[in-house]
DNA sequence: TGGTCATGTGACCTGGTGGTCATATTGTAT
DNA sequence: ATACAATATGACCACCAGGTCACATGACCA
């Protein structure tokens, strides 16, 4: 946890610090980011740094924080289209607000899925904790698509669970590597190629690949 | 390259230096990898290192040579089960090889797969040609499946390379992740349990999560 | 035996890290 | 104005990184 000293803090400054801190973990990870360059970069004395914060571990799980507060107000104010969506469509608004939501803060979403997807897999250890909640909260999805009899039988609810995981995962990554070379992330997220790209993702995890005579039906 | 002086090297000694190596680029990846630790683990001095390689990136780029005259050696020898495979069979049969192939060198495949996966993603001037050459080969194995008629057409090119290769990253990582766990990785890699699991993944590449009427013809 | 050349060695260099702490500065209440 | 607590500061610490280099060792040949 901060030190109460954070929050005496001029909020302009706060932001500041906090800002500094969001584009080093985003530019270098959590391992290589250094103290250093974010006091640098805030402008703000190395000793400062030890008022506010316990240590890189303390500030980075009050980013977490913050995310997962703005993640919650945001998915709060969102509402699925219509009421009793199947799991596979509920899957898909998800990741549509999840887009949403990454043009809002990309750059702490950056920040912090660099260091969760990429680090979390190696430094499991520490981050296990949030990624065991995601993991919680498609088992759920997929039980209910089991429920509903909306998956194919032959697959069961830890693979379908995976592939989820890795598909949310692979969108998030692609979104940040793309986005990042973005002038406007806003537009080019809200852009019909952008959300065709996606959508044909999903589409893929849904129907898969190869060319089926349920397909050749659908598409007449 | 390596200077002449690794070659002068008995093989035992340059086989201790280079397993060294693959030991703490596969614990640490290639950014935190200590050339320190890698002296003190294969009993030689750091100066002596020196003699043998120009850098860090150098002996890592060396490994990826070995690595793949290795692979190529193995490809060679090994052969599809039949002629005139479709492209899904051929991707299918192209991982299970490569399953085997990751059980003779499960250690130096993390290595590489660490540094190149999960590191290249971010530092991806260092090793941005060792992932076009991959690209290029799952270009030609779309193209052929476009030519006979068997991708859904709802599907472009480069989606489906870049879905095959998220399952060959999501399935190395897998096994990596999994793998480090066994005793015996040769053995749980051609146990039925794994290998199905791998068949399911491909599975749902080609055909998708959700069920449908030709699955249901399938299964009966 | 002495000379020469490839190889081995570890102390040492610069520069970075996360973290500490005595001291200076500032804000506030009396 | 004074006193006292809260905060700001940067020199400093121990440690580790990659890399260098003067010197030691050893093999081979005249």
């Amino acid at each position: 946890m901060p030190k109460p000293t954070l929050f005496n803090l001029p909020e302009q400054k706060r932001r500041l610090i906090l800002q500094a801190a969001i584009d080093e973990f985003a530019e270098y990870g959590f391992e290589n980011a250094s103290i250093n360059r974010i006091v640098a970069r805030s402008d703000i004395a190395k000793g400062s740094f030890y008022q506010y914060f316990e240590n890189k571990e303390d500030i980075f799980r009050h980013l977490l924080l913050m995310l997962e507060q703005e993640k919650m107000a945001f998915f709060q104010e969102q509402h699925p289209p219509q009421k009793n969506l199947d799991p596979f469509a509920y899957f898909r608004w998800m990741i549509k607000a999840g887009l949403e939501f990454q043009s809002r803060y990309p750059r702490l979403i950056q920040a912090i899925s660099r260091v969760l997807l990429i680090e979390g897999l190696y430094y499991s250890k520490l981050f296990a904790d949030v990624r065991e909640r995601t993991r919680r909260a498609l088992q759920t999805l997929v039980n209910q698509a089991i429920e509903h009899g909306e998956l194919d039988p032959q697959i069961d609810a830890d693979l379908a669970i995976m592939i989820m995981e890795t598909w949310s995962n692979a969108i998030s990554t692609y979104l940040i590597q793309e986005g990042t070379k973005q002038a406007d992330i806003l537009q080019w997220i809200r852009s019909p190629q952008t959300q065709e790209r996606i959508d044909k993702m999903l589409y893929v995890m849904e129907y898969g690949l190869r060319k089926t005579e349920s397909q050749t039906l659908r598409n007449e």
